[in-house]
DNA sequence: TAAGCTAGCGGTACACTGTACGAATGTCAA
DNA sequence: TTGACATTCGTACAGTGTACCGCTAGCTTA
């Protein structure tokens, strides 16, 4: 019912541990070896403690994982002073700063499903309403703003993961040989024109690789931001008013 | 290794079931039930058939979630001729399509990491692909556009599938008196200017149910494609090619 | 200092998961 | 009818989260 943050850590006496430890912990061994590797036992070994100690810093493993993922959305956040006065430049300096820390992360976005937000998400939340405090739009609008930036980052994020999740099971050239022969096949058929345009010209593996390189490519990610930017900061120059649909 | 695409169905014998019939099974669950609810067992029972013969139609879990993914995409597919002819109508129309499948079906997303993409994810492709070949721009052009607009498409579908998770596992008035107590604490610590600012002026339940409207408005979806879509748009009119990365 | 309370620890057990194995059953070709 | 083998599925095992409960160590009070 009530979240973790509400819950006192254990501490009359002594206890042998910590949530930040235990966070920590849990962290390094998703980092380590994968989200899925991170079990009540696994965690519980990494400190050295049993099992069901664990139950004594946290009251379930979805309130472990909200732990792991308020350490991440720490990461996010903008250093105090370092924040650019203009909404632009403040925007694009927060989405910049989510994507490296998703970057460092890949299986965060899996763990963020129904997380329910702790005091780092908080901050977050404060660092990008003090990035469009600054413009004459009204409230609903300037949620409305930091919602669609964020639906682009969490997007770009969540599926460059997917992209990475694929890339570090195998290797690159193992995945592209794994996918060829069905794929040649289909192409063949001759009921994907475009696709085989596509593919027409150029060696197929080459173009497989170029495919997953756009994928990939760090740079595709500023490229979109920016894009989304210019749209935003049209819209706003234009005079007319941002269109609420209340 | 090789993905369930290229293995057959058995059926020099006849046998009782068809993937079809079993994924339909799985689907229904996943609506019903939500996605934790599709288990080996639970997709058998449903099925009429003992556990383990559902590994005569599927190597693994993650295959039995391949054929779902892909019934998913295959809703997200433009049927024949309704494509527009523009660049900017069609690729809307593959937005808003797939946006309104992931409504849907809100667990899909969750379901779709580490999906290897089988034949309605390849005519997906091809659709958007023929979305944007009139597009007198390169190649790598083109799949940075697609891209960018898929990351946009997804982030909305993710973020939205989040909150409509957290809803409908509690009733709206219940989150937020849930997660009231805490946060307004935290807000009166003075560490959150801007929030409280937010929160200044009117009740503080009213603000709430803002922040969760705009979060779950569909409008925003569109409002944000637009955007982007513009965007891009100048890019393109803008004179100055793509500026490609490579 | 001694007694006792209890916070903190963790072993055991249970219901659940995916799936390997192999025995039983059914259906076809000969 | 007989063999071959595709199809069905019961049993078993290693893994999961966690409820329950006995134990011990350390603080508080007498």
């Amino acid at each position: 019912m009530s979240s973790i943050w509400d819950r006192p850590e254990p501490g009359t006496r002594k206890p042998r541990h910590s949530r930040e430890q235990i966070a920590a912990a849990a962290l390094a061994i998703a980092d380590r070896e994968g989200f899925d590797a991170v079990s009540m036992r696994r965690v519980a070994e990494e400190v050295g403690a049993g099992t069901m100690t664990l139950y004594h810093y946290v009251r379930t493993k979805a309130d472990l994982i909200d732990l792991m993922d308020d350490a991440i959305m720490g990461e996010v956040l903008i250093p105090d002073g370092e924040l650019p006065a203009t909404w632009r430049a403040a925007m694009r300096m927060i989405a910049c700063s989510s994507h490296a820390a998703f970057l460092r992360h890949p299986w965060a976005l899996r763990a963020m499903t129904d997380s329910n937000g702790g005091p780092n998400g908080l901050r977050h939340f404060e660092q990008s309403l003090a990035a469009v405090a600054s413009l004459e739009i009204d409230t609903r609008a300037k949620l409305e703003l930091m919602g669609i930036v964020d639906d682009y980052v969490f997007g770009y994020v969540f599926r460059s993961a997917e992209v990475t999740a694929a890339l570090t099971a195998r290797a690159t050239d193992e995945l592209i040989e794994g996918l060829l022969p069905h794929f040649e096949l289909q192409i063949r058929s001759g009921d994907y024109p475009h696709i085989q345009a596509l593919f027409g010209d150029a060696d197929t593996r080459q173009t497989w690789e170029l495919i997953v390189d756009v994928m990939t490519a760090e740079s595709r990610f500023e490229q979109g931001l920016d894009l989304l930017l210019d749209g935003i900061e049209a819209k706003l120059a234009g005079g007319g008013a941002w269109s609420s649909a209340g």
